[in-house]
DNA sequence: AGCACGCCGACT
DNA sequence: GTCGGCGTGCTC
């Protein structure tokens, strides 16, 4: 028999699966997925591997022999699945698809120890030198850091050195100690103790009871010693066993009261529906908005699966910023749950990984790589906010969890459910494509209606005289809160400020008539470029659409925003949460912690404060500048404000007390605005599906963006344009021409990054032509990348980028 | 990624 | 003649 595996090494030169023999008395034992250690290379040094498939025959000459199996962390079949799935799909290595699948820290670390056992006769000088320190040293492995390594070798081969290999487990399994009862009858064990001996009664009392419990335990709330354990050992009334320890999360340690909430009508529907037609790949968008209830659905699922002696993934897109989904489900499930993000440590998620597989744990909550967990009986997946970027990972392989969860419930043939307030196009165009079921939940969870919004035009503002931020209706209502006693949340979007170009009279920003996207401001040469094609225009003095002179970049950071606000509420005790407040950790906790106990009057914060964020005395919200975002230079500018400006004014009125939102803005007109005001989605979805359409976006099409990286200005250039060129060779080659569009080479947003040049070439095309481009572009770009483009150029792929900076 | 091989120039 | 540096090519 023969195994085909792939090593955990990092290169892109040994990116294939090596047939290895498999010895007679691995044959039983042996399965896909299990990490194997083999020889590999000249020096036949033992090396890392996974097995990815079994086989009873093959072409392969000269095969060498796998040397080990490794029972300590086996990949399921759905991963191993995947791992090709990924390779195929996103143009990423084997090696990177096997480390966004198993957490870090369980590579094996090799140590190579050398013995001296030989004579002196004939060596060089050097030679002798080392046969001396080693004959010093008995065993050495620094030898290797002495750079000896190349004098080393011709030792070995002479059989006058030995050189020996074992590996290490970085993760180690942790254990603890419990005692066991062995207690036939209390009552006759107990008076064998001294009567003076009260503690060791209570002791023997509690062990009775609860039959087995941790030592560390006992002696830390009975205070339990050593040498009382030791005599009831002897004694034979107890035993102490080593068993292994869980390590879990902080907060599923905890001991939780369960409690459920009864669905409405509208989660009942929904639930029902999804019951109905559990036992087939179904896929369905959960449209449902601001403070419907989805997380009493994914609960209720959540228990239907597990009834069911199945498995179930719930993936949130940020868990940092979640921690109401996993108190709920602790609240409901205690602490059968598996929490999988970032910031679990090592050994909690290589011990949590572990009960996933052996089915201790039924249900997993996380962020993006949380599908990959190694389920072995999985009945559902859940993505919460569907329509988030977080979702798409931006390291190899840049996989979108969306597609990777379509694929895996198509795999295991189970429904996937998608949900969201604010669906993405992408995932509602496949409900009007009929691949998704589409659900509803229209109405608020307690009845609450949804905030009034009301929206300011911020040009009649500045034409009134004011020229701050703020507008007089906002001041005004600000006002009012703080004397209530009410909290407010202001959003401002800081990520785009002063990248592009616009007019304060009339909202017009300057945008590319060929790709419909803001231009962006470069300083050096005033000029006004696009960073998806070449078109670039002088920046103009006035504004074209009006004449006025109010036509410039501009933008102002949070901080500053917090001095003006302190000057119009001096009294008001104001916060701020963006990514530079909240990057100590537990900074972010803090100040929500702060929110909740009505210390903080007005919360000041970027992206941050749309999601998830749960206030009860939150009233009033206010979007400083609503249009910001829409002048990103990006295709999906209006998507992002839409989703941005519908989730924030979901943070007001949670509670008992309505809530309202202001929004400002320097174009009213714009539908992404409109129909957020009026929180109408599919107003929102008809007006930009026809711009997707007229200007050939997603849904409509696939975009791929490829960033080369180089050391020099002038290689990465020549390259970016060798390789647009031979990209368009092999494209009309095999696709028609008008069915796909090559865009660039241009400079990426951040032309120079690190010290690296930056350029990009963008590939749009039709659906249908997907497998036709991977093909292409892993020929072009990785098969043969030596000879397209400088050596120093490193070629990044992103297949479906969520934007295009 | 390792490792070897081969070619070259430097240095006892 | 030996040693080290670096470019190239292969690894089941």
């Amino acid at each position: 028999m023969y195994a085909q595996v792939i090593l955990t090494k990092h290169s892109k030169a040994i990116d294939m699966a090596f047939t290895y023999k498999i010895p007679e008395k691995f044959e039983d034992l042996i399965q896909v997925g299990h990490k194997v250690i083999v020889p590999f290379g000249i020096g036949s040094n033992l090396t890392e591997a996974f097995v990815l498939s079994i086989t009873e025959t093959t072409e392969q000459k000269r095969l060498k022999t796998i040397h080990q199996i490794v029972k300590d962390l086996q990949l399921t079949l759905s991963q191993v699945e995947m791992i090709s799935w990924l390779k195929t799909s996103y143009l990423c290595t084997y090696s990177e698809a096997l480390s966004t699948i198993i957490p870090s820290k369980t590579k094996l670390i090799k140590n190579v120890t050398y013995k001296w056992v030989g004579a002196h006769d004939g060596l060089t000088k050097s030679q002798q030198e080392i046969c001396d320190f080693l004959k010093d040293h008995k065993d050495e492995t620094e030898i290797v850091s002495l750079g000896w390594l190349n004098r080393l070798r011709p030792l070995i081969k002479k059989g006058l050195i030995i050189k020996r290999e074992f590996f290490q487990y970085d993760m180690k399994t942790q254990y603890k100690t419990v005692a066991c009862s062995n207690i036939d009858d209390l009552e006759t064990a107990l008076t064998k103790l001294s009567k003076s001996a009260k503690k060791q009664r209570k002791i023997l009392e509690f062990i009775d009871e609860v039959k087995s419990c941790d030592v560390s335990m006992l002696n830390r709330e009975l205070k339990c010693t050593k040498k009382i354990l030791d005599k009831f050992v002897e004694d034979g009334l107890v035993s102490v066993i080593s068993v292994e320890k869980f390590r879990a999360p902080d907060i599923l340690n905890k001991n939780h009261q369960k409690r459920s909430y009864p669905l409405n009508y509208d989660q009942k529907v929904v639930f029902d529906q999804i019951l109905s037609d559990l036992n087939h790949t179904h896929k369905y968008l959960l449209h449902g908005v601001t403070g419907s209830g989805k997380t009493e659905v994914y609960l209720t699922l959540a228990e239907e699966i597990l009834n069911r002696g199945q498995q179930i993934i719930i993936l949130v897109p940020e868990i940092a910023l979640t921690p109401q989904m996993v108190g709920k489900f602790i609240k409901r499930f205690g602490n059968q749950i598996a929490i999988m993000h970032s910031k679990v440590s090592p050994g909690e998620r290589y011990d949590q990984y572990k009960s996933i597989q052996n089915g201790e744990v039924n249900i997993v909550i996380g962020a993006r790589s949380a599908i990959f967990s190694p389920c072995i009986n999985l009945g559902m997946i859940i993505l919460d906010e569907e329509h988030e970027n977080t979702y798409k990972s931006d390291n190899n392989p840049k996989y979108h969890t969306v597609e990777v969860a379509e694929y895996l419930a198509d795999l295991l043939n189970i429904p996937m459910l998608l949900a969201s307030a604010t669906p993405s196009l992408n995932s509602y165009q496949r409900v009007l494509d009929k691949d998704y079921q589409l659900l509803e939940m229209m109405n608020r969870y307690n009845q609450q209606p949804l905030p009034h919004v009301h929206l300011v035009d911020m040009r009649e503002e500045l034409l009134s005289g004011n020229k701050s931020m703020f507008s007089e209706l906002l001041i005004e209502k600000i006002h009012e809160r703080l004397e209530k006693k009410e909290q407010v949340i202001l959003f401002y979007n800081r990520k785009g400020f002063s990248t592009f170009v616009s007019c304060r009279m009339c909202g017009y920003a300057l945008k590319c008539p060929r790709c419909d996207i803001a231009l962006t401001y470069h300083h050096k040469d005033q000029t006004a470029k696009c960073s998806y094609c070449d078109y670039q225009l002088k920046v103009p003095k006035y504004c074209p659409e009006c004449e006025s002179h109010y036509f410039k970049f501009f933008g102002a950071g949070t901080e500053k925003i917090e001095h003006m606000l302190n000057d119009f509420f001096p009294e008001a005790r104001i916060g701020r949460l963006d990514s530079e407040s909240t990057r100590k950790k537990g900074e972010l906790e803090k100040i929500i912690d702060q929110v909740e106990r009505l210390e903080i009057d007005i919360l000041i914060g970027t992206q941050m404060v749309t999601k998830g964020l749960d206030f009860q005395n939150v009233t009033l919200v206010g979007a400083l500048s609503a249009d910001m975002s829409l002048n990103l230079p990006d295709y999906r500018a209006p998507e992002k404000t839409f989703q941005l400006l519908t989730q924030v004014a979901g943070r007001a009125g949670r509670g008992e007390k309505s809530g309202e939102v202001v929004v400002q803005t320097y174009v009213p007109e714009h539908y992404a605005i409109t129909s957020a005001v009026t929180q109408n989605y599919h107003q929102f979805f008809d007006e930009e599906i026809q711009v997707r359409q007229l200007f050939n976006y997603p849904p409509y099409t696939e975009i791929v963006n490829i960033l080369l990286i180089g050391e020099t200005e002038k290689n990465t250039i020549d390259s970016a344009h060798n390789l647009s060129h031979e990209l368009t060779r092999f494209i009309h080659k095999r696709i028609k021409p008008d069915a796909v569009e090559i865009l660039g080479p241009n400079p990426a947003l951040f032309q120079k990054l690190n010290n690296k040049y930056r350029w990009q070439i963008i590939l749009k095309f039709d659906k249908i032509d997907m497998v036709l481009m991977r093909n292409i572009l892993h020929y072009v770009c990785i098969q043969h990348k030596d000879k397209v483009v400088r050596n120093d150029v490193y070629i990044n792929i992103n297949i479906n980028p969520m934007s295009l900076l």
